[in-house]
DNA sequence: CTTGACTCTGGAGTATGGTCCATACTTTAG
DNA sequence: CTAAAGTATGGACCATACTCCAGAGTCAAG
C-alpha cells in the first residue's frame, strides 16, 4: 500500500503543511500512519477527505460543520445521522435560494448597464436591499 | 424626516450597537447624521443597507466583499461598475454550482438512507469526496 | 431636576482558521 | 558519510468580525 508524507498530500490539495496539521489538531484528518520517526503518512482516503474538506469550506460550511458532516459516516445511528444530513440541507437549501436572488439581482443590473455613458441609478442596493430573506 | 438611534437600528436589524458600529469603521454603514451631542441617527436607507450587509454575509461575502458591492454605487466609471458587478457574478455563479452539487449529494443520501436498521456504508463522503471541483 | 436608560470614545479581549518560527530529529541524494 | 530537504513539536502571531468594558456625557419620563 503506496502512502505519501504530509508535504506531498499537502501540495496535492493545494494547501499548506501546517493547514493539514491544524486539520489534524481540529479533529478532521487524522493520518493513515506514523512512521517510527513520528513522521505522518497518508493515503488515497485521506487525500479524498482533504480534498472534501476544502471544497466544503469554499462553500461557506465551517470547519465545525465539516466535522459534522465527516461525523455521518462514523455513527451507528442511522436515525441520527438521517436527522443531520437533513438538517444540513435545510441549510444547503437556503443558501441556494438566496444566492439565487442574489444572482438574479447581479444578472439584472448587468443587463441594465450599458458599460459606457453617465453613471445611471445603480440598480443593484435597491434590488438586493428590499429582498426579503426566507 | 423621522430618524433613529443606532439602539434602535440594532434591534430593528437583529445585530448589535457594537456590530453597527464595528460597520461604520469598516467604512459600510455611515449614520445619516449625527446629534449636536455626537449621537447617531440613521434613516431608512441605512436600514436598507444594514440588512443587505447582513444577507450579503450569510451568502458568505467578506465585509470586504460587500464594501465593493455597496462601491458599486458609488462609482462613476461605468464600464468599470459593470466589470466589478460581473466578476462578483462569476463568483456567485461558481458558489451555486458548488452547491448544487452538494445539495444532490446531500438529497441523495438522504433518500438512500433507510432511517433504521443497520448503518450502511453512509455514501455521503463518497458522493462529496470523489465530485470535480469547477 | 433627578434618575435610569442610552450613547459616546478608545481600547482590550474572543473565536475561528490559519501561518510562522525556533529548535531538533529524520530521510534521501550524491 | 554528509549535506540538503523534509518533518516533528510547541508556541507565538495574524486577519476577520465581532464583543465587552471603562469612564464620561446625553436624553426622556415623571
Amino acid at each position: 500500500m503506496e502512502s505519501i508524507g504530509i508535504g506531498t498530500l499537502a501540495k496535492r490539495a493545494g494547501v499548506s503543511i501546517d493547514t493539514v496539521r491544524y486539520y489534524e489538531k481540529s479533529g478532521l484528518l487524522a493520518p493513515q500512519a506514523r512512521l517510527p520517526s513520528g513522521y505522518r503518512r497518508y493515503g488515497d482516503p485521506q487525500m479524498a477527505r482533504l480534498r472534501f474538506i476544502r471544497r466544503a469550506q469554499e462553500l461557506g460550511f465551517s470547519l465545525r460543520d465539516i466535522g459534522e458532516l465527516l461525523g455521518l459516516s462514523r455513527q451507528r445511528d442511522v436515525a441520527r445521522i438521517k436527522r443531520t444530513a437533513e438538517r444540513k440541507l435545510t441549510e444547503v437549501n437556503k443558501r441556494l435560494a438566496a444566492l439565487r436572488r442574489v444572482q438574479q439581482a447581479l444578472a439584472t443590473l448587468i443587463a441594465q448597464c450599458p458599460g459606457h455613458g453617465r453613471a445611471a441609478e445603480c440598480p443593484i442596493l435597491k434590488a438586493l436591499g428590499e429582498e426579503t430573506v426566507q
